[in-house]
DNA sequence: CCGACTTTGTGCATGCGTTCACAAGCGGTA
DNA sequence: TACCGCTTGTGAACGCATGCACAAAGTCGG
């Protein structure tokens, strides 16, 4: 209810709270699908496309259509039987369900390598994210701007956090600052963190973590060579019971 | 079979490929959290800690205990019941498990703010995972060495590539250069690739794509603002009756 | 106005992953 | 040696997510 353009809200039971329920019902799994969408109709809407079925819309994002379609359903019903969904109206939900209505004022902790590469971004991708503040432990870091905003004094976290109402709170520190660095966010009211240290994070129930771990990715994909790597020896040595020399064998 | 340590391989039935086929059986997600047992493990050897309880290592983790013996019982039973696991000997099995126990070479693509943040990591957090390639297209950066690897320009991909045998590809490439970059590296025999870039990626089945979506994190993390945004508009205004102007109404 | 065609939205079955709960197994102790 | 307490490993139940298949609902052409 209360929402931006009142459309399809004809509950018939005033009491329900539909839109707000209906968020929380959205599965993770399906929260990270939305963003993809989203990308890929911008890019749409941007080529000037106005119209898209669940079928294009899919293959373009690399999903099941079936399992778009469910996706989208949980958001709502705004597409039309027969000929698919309008680009715009659905961009523009999906922007208000992920809450990019808003913008969400970003803060990054950690001005090495990593720190410097996420402030230069200036404004994550897709936009809607300002980089409102940066922080980091060497003092002679510290008012040098970096993407045209200058460096603060972790010391001055909470202060900074609070006066530039910071939402997000990214650290890109040493693994061994991690914690300290989260605790401090937290404590200046900082409720969603994204981490890129490879630690595990301490956080209270109410702060959310997302972590990006290179050094897990590495290893996933190590994995999958490995893996790779075996199944190859099998086929040459034991499936086809051949080896590589199997003519060479003589009956 | 065939493998390095021949250790608990007293399969009874021979022709079982115990080793390998179980790899195989490992679920997706047991694996991502494997390699962060790998590093909690590792810093418990660093130490001194020579043994760990499935409930303290679980903690460590942020998993839960059963979870993480599940997980350790996919690739073998290296525990001791009464006792627990011995850090050392878990290590090694993971390391195996994982494919850690060769170095694979990896190729970073695109040497912008992010190119060059990954390069300087030089060896991947972790290590086992040297960066022994760097390219790009700007012919100002080719030659330049960038964390001691010089750059090279992106049309001698397939060439560099089969020559340093890289087995890992790294696009942090801008969107539009992201799925040429792909398929070059492709053709180059790359078969596992990891994507920076917010684009999806169309590969053949025989190529594993991981992918880092900065800008979906964020959305993620978005999402969730909203909703907790929502949830406490619902306590003030919904849940408790009154609204922020209870009293002001008069009977 | 009607009928054929297209595409959405979703009930249902299937499979995967998580969690619980407990028997089996091992070390320590008397 | 026999018992006791602790921890692993896993069978089984549960829950979530995926994919199928189809009815509902719309458009378009005649």
């Amino acid at each position: 209810m209360a929402s931006q353009r009142g459309e399809g809200e004809t509950t018939t039971t005033p009491a329900e709270p539909a839109d707000r329920e209906r968020a929380r019902a959205i599965p993770e799994a399906a929260v990270a699908r939305l963003a993809v969408y989203l990308r890929v109709l911008s890019g749409m809407a941007d080529q000037g496309v106005t119209a898209v079925s669940s079928e294009e819309l899919s293959q373009a994002a690399g999903v099941n259509a079936a399992k778009l379609r469910k996706d989208l359903s949980y958001i709502g019903s705004y597409g039309t039987r027969g000929v698919g969904y309008d680009v715009e109206v659905l961009v523009s939900h999906i922007e208000r369900i992920l809450g990019l209505t808003r913008n969400h004022s970003v803060a990054v902790v950690g001005i090495g390598n990593l720190g410097h590469a996420l402030a230069n971004y200036g404004g994550f991708p897709g936009r809607g994210f300002p980089v409102t503040a940066l922080f980091d432990v060497d003092e002679d870091l510290v008012g040098i701007p970096v993407g045209g905003i200058p460096v603060s004094h972790i010391d001055d976290i909470t202060a900074v956090c609070l006066e530039r109402e910071v939402s997000i709170g990214v650290i890109a520190t040493p693994p061994p600052a991690a914690q300290s660095v989260c605790d401090r966010l937290v404590s200046a009211g900082v409720q969603c963190i994204l981490n890129f240290a490879p630690v595990v994070l301490q956080v209270p129930d109410n702060v959310e973590v997302r972590k990006v771990d290179l050094a897990v990715e590495m290893q996933i994909l190590s994995f999958h060579v490995a893996r790779r790597a075996d199944e190859a020896a099998h086929v040459s040595v034991g499936n086809n019971g051949l080896g590589v020399d199997g003519m060479v064998i003589r009956p």
